[in-house]
Formats: C-alpha cells, structure tokens, sequence
DNA sequence: GTCTATAACCTGATAGAC
DNA sequence: GTCTATCAGGTTATAGAC
C-alpha cells in the first residue's frame, strides 16, 4: 500500500512519455517497466492490462485539461467584457500549458495520434466523456458571436483543435528559437494562435 | 517480372490502408502481406525492409501531393488577379482531393500520424524533401499580403497544415450528413476551411 | 505489493528449394 | 519472383513464491 500510488504512478509517467515518443504499439510494457524502474509485472497488477493503462492514462489527462477549460470559459463568461477572442483562450491556453502547470507535456503528443487513430473505442471513449466540453464552447461563440450554423460552428472549432494539436506536436517549420524562454515562446504562440482563429470564426 | 509491380503495388496498398488504421508499430507485415495476398517474404524481397516500405510509401504520395500543389500553386500566381485566397486553395484542395484523385484516403491518415511522431529520421527526410513547397507558399502569400515576419508566417502555416489534417482525419465532431454527397462535403468543407484561414492570415 | 519464471504467441528477417 | 521453413528475439499475460 505504502508504494502502491508510487509505482502506479510511475508507470503512468514512462508511459506517457514512451507513448508520445514512439506510439502505443511500438511502445511494450518492458520499455516502460524498464525505464520507470518497476517491475514488469506491476503493470498487470496496478492495470489489469497495456489497454487499460492507456485509458486511464488518457483520462487522467483529459481531466485534467477539459476541467481547466470549464474553470476558464465560465471566468471569460462571467467578465461583462466577454469577447470571441476571450472564449477562444479559455480553449486554447489550457492545452498550451498543459506541459507547465500538470508536468503533462507529452500529452499533447499522444492526443495528436489519438487523432490519426481509427480506433472506434478511444473515439467513443472520447466523444462520449469529453465532447460536451466542446459543446459548451460552441454555446458560449454563439452568444459571443451569433449567426454560424450548428455544422459551420462545429467545422470552425474542429479547425481550432486542428491546428492547436499540430502547433503542440512540435512537428511544423517554426521552432522555438535559441534566445527565447519556453514560456515567452508559447505565449506569443497563444496570442497568435487567438487571433488567427478568431478571425477565422468572424470570417 | 510480369508479376512485379502488381505484387509491389499490392503490398503498398495494403500497407497504406492498415498503417492509417492502426499505426506503424501496431501493424505487421504479416497483416500487411496477409492482406495483399501475397507472400510474407515479398515484402523483403521488394523492399528490404520494414522501415524501407515505409519510406517508399511515404515518397509516393507526397510526391504525388507535391506536385498537385506546385502545380496548383504555379497556375495561382499566372493569373493577373491572385489572391490570397488563390493561393491557400492551392494549397488545401490537393491534399483535399487526393483521397479522390490517386485513390490516396488513407494517406492523409498517416501523414496525421506522421505530425505526433517523433521519429527524427521520418521528419528530417519531410523536411528535406518536401520543405521547399512550404517555403514556395511562403514566398506565394508575402507576395499577395505582404508584412509578416518569417516566423508569422510559418507559424500561420503551421496552422493552416494543423487544420487541415485534423479535418482530413475525419476525427472531429463534423461527419458527412446522411444526404450530401462525399464531393459536396469536400467542396463545402473546402471553401470553408480557406475562408476561415485567409481571414486569419489577415488578422 | 513485489518478484521470478515461464507459457503461449507474434515479430521481422532470411536461407534455400522451386 | 515466389514459396516454405525456420531463426532469434521480442511480445503480453499470468501463476506462484515471498
């Protein structure tokens, strides 16, 4: 019991890294027992099995953030100066700093391959825990900025998280440069992420 | 000989559609061979490797995509009144149609797959061959909006290749309705994704 | 809760017959 | 060019001692 949270937890680290760097079917529990320096079999007993611990590891996550982003658009909400922009930051600024305020950095990476994933469980498991989150957003654009269909709505804020996981992904052209502070750099990222999307969602 | 190409053309296919649907590492050459209906050793024997196949399968279709944004690109800029909507629909509409085209929809899949990955020797050879048709947009766009810093400018790239590619991977809240054609979800889907990004490259 | 040992199986790759 | 057979090593999962 003393270590149990320990080790479960851990796993649940080297996982999170191992999975965003090399996917999870290139990843085996070995490598991740390995380099979270726990016994292979602990993954069993904490998990039951390798599915398992990825779920858990995505809820883990993605409770994390969706909780950040209601706690930040109910505050965007209820400032009287409510804009379309301060909507699109409680969206957008949870995810970027996800990496800083939980150590979860890595997550990023794995929801953009959670994305290119045909897997009909982890969709499920998505839309079904986490897509009223997005619903919540699309109610407060549309007080903010009335008039978009329900399908456009739903189309403009899919671009959103589209371009907010591939910016996170670290995979495009603009790197952080040599002089910049990880914080600088993603701030002038969210700023300008903001604005781009919100003139897309006026457009 | 004779049998060549259709045994190689077989197993690239197949690979294409089980790597979108389950991943590099999730995917054997087993299931891969299995399904083409040809030899496990086939695949050796035509590509020498794992690794290898996955390379040429890669070549391929952005070879293929490349070219139709070049293209594209080229027949934009010859036209006296080039905009910067001309330009971004060069880029969006080859990647859109290719799934038509060159019967590649599951290619988008896996280049999606290829953003998350960290796979240093997959992003370095995208970047070292396909960089320049990033770089010939880049030019394109300062030339029709001028003002924005090199590092603007690709960040906004990077978001429009985000947007893109999630939409492509058909994961977000926006599925093709009962009774619209799959051309008029692309043609629609297509107009709207270079309203939304012309109007952020201008913000 | 943690460990070792092992079962049962799958993996990429290749040698060699045809 | 295509096949079978096989290798060496990796995989998840579990039984059972401590």
């Amino acid at each position: 019991m003393t270590q149990a949270f320990s080790t479960k937890h851990r796993i649940l680290g080297a996982a999170e890294e191992l999975f965003a760097r090399h996917g999870f079917g290139s990843t085996s529990l070995r490598q991740i027992t390995s380099h979270a320096d726990v016994n292979i079999a602990a993954v069993n007993y904490h998990f039951g099995s390798k599915e398992n611990l990825v779920e858990e590891l995505f809820r883990r996550r993605m409770d994390q953030m969706s909780t950040d982003r209601r706690n930040a658009l109910q505050k965007a909400l209820s400032d009287k100066d409510v804009t379309l922009e301060s909507v699109l930051r409680a969206y957008i600024e949870p995810a970027l700093q996800m990496g800083r305020k939980h150590n979860g950095g890595h997550f990023v990476r794995i929801l953009a391959r959670a994305y290119a994933e045909q897997n009909d469980r982890l969709r499920k498991f998505l839309s079904e825990n986490y897509g009223s989150v997005q619903r919540d957003f699309a109610k407060a654009i549309d007080q903010v900025r009335p008039g978009l269909s329900k399908e456009q709505m739903y189309l403009r804020l899919d671009f959103v998280a589209g371009a907010l996981t591939y910016t996170l992904s670290e995979f495009g052209m603009v790197k952080r440069a040599a002089g910049v502070s990880e914080a600088q750099h993603l701030d002038k990222l969210t700023d300008t992420l903001i604005s781009f999307c919100s003139a897309g969602f006026k457009s």
